[in-house]
DNA sequence: ATTATTTCCGTAGTCAGCTACGGAGATTCG
DNA sequence: CGAATCTCCGTAGCTGACTACGGAAATAAT
């Protein structure tokens, strides 16, 4: 499993990425995963580059961004030019926390609710909504 | 704007929560949130709870929770027994710190790509998936 | 070498999550 | 009061993100 060969079939590829064939053909379509040329015969190769981009694809797309938004942040990871690049990161980084600050609010109000119950009685009823009452 | 008082028409909760009013019905008929009983005529009312519940979904949809998991997010809210509530929170606050871990991994790559960038020279590559290789 | 997989590529179908439509009744505005 | 706007409800259509299908060509297995 050399890093810099690129000796698996697209069945690989999938296999060690977590993702079906037809979705790698799919993020190739959209352009957010490279199609590599033929080497020899009529078969692509693919290596361990690959599968780390499929994964964080999917990584990303969890975390609520669209495959639109995966598309801008492989812009960055693929190297665009300085000053475009640091204004559109300068945005995704603003999403991004903005997501986080609205997880912990989430985690403080769950681990609240876990906390109470492990405690034992006293009204459990979990601020769960009541915790975004300061989000935009 | 009384706080207990529901006197909300149906598409002034869509404009106060942001979202359309079909969007609303469309969430009724999921059971995300209450369809309340017509007080007078034939015209159901809302309140300010109904408003932090619609605008809860639409972040823990922004977050990567699919309408199924933010209806178990709601039924904590709502007060589930505390056995089955306390496992329930447990495995979604699983979900949530594995969320703001991969966030705060992107977060030091793009603000590191940021820095590079408004430093000045410097090769501008952005390890943003590399920052993932540390991830399940 | 023949059979079984796998790849390739295009097109079509599926599912979640809305979004639009239509027509009858309720409410509001001038 | 009459016209315009809104609600209600059911059903149908749309977009994003896959997922399945089918048939020819290539590669792997026995």
């Amino acid at each position: 499993m050399n890093r810099n060969t690129n000796s698996l079939t697209i069945g690989e590829l999938a296999a060690l990425a977590g993702v079906g064939v037809e979705t790698i053909r799919f993020y190739q379509r959209k352009g957010l995963v490279p199609e590599p040329p033929k080497p020899s015969g009529a078969i692509r190769r693919y290596g361990a580059a690959d599968v780390e981009r499929l994964r964080f694809v999917k990584s990303a797309q969890s975390l609520g961004f669209s495959l639109d938004e995966v598309a801008e942040l492989l812009r960055l990871e693929d190297g665009a030019r300085c000053k475009e690049a640091s204004y559109l990161a300068e945005s995704k980084l603003a999403d991004i926390r903005r997501k986080i600050a609205e997880l912990s609010r989430m985690e403080a109000a769950l681990s609240g609710l876990v906390a109470a119950c492990h405690v034992g009685r006293s009204k459990v009823s979990c601020p769960l909504i009541a915790a975004f009452h300061a989000v935009g």
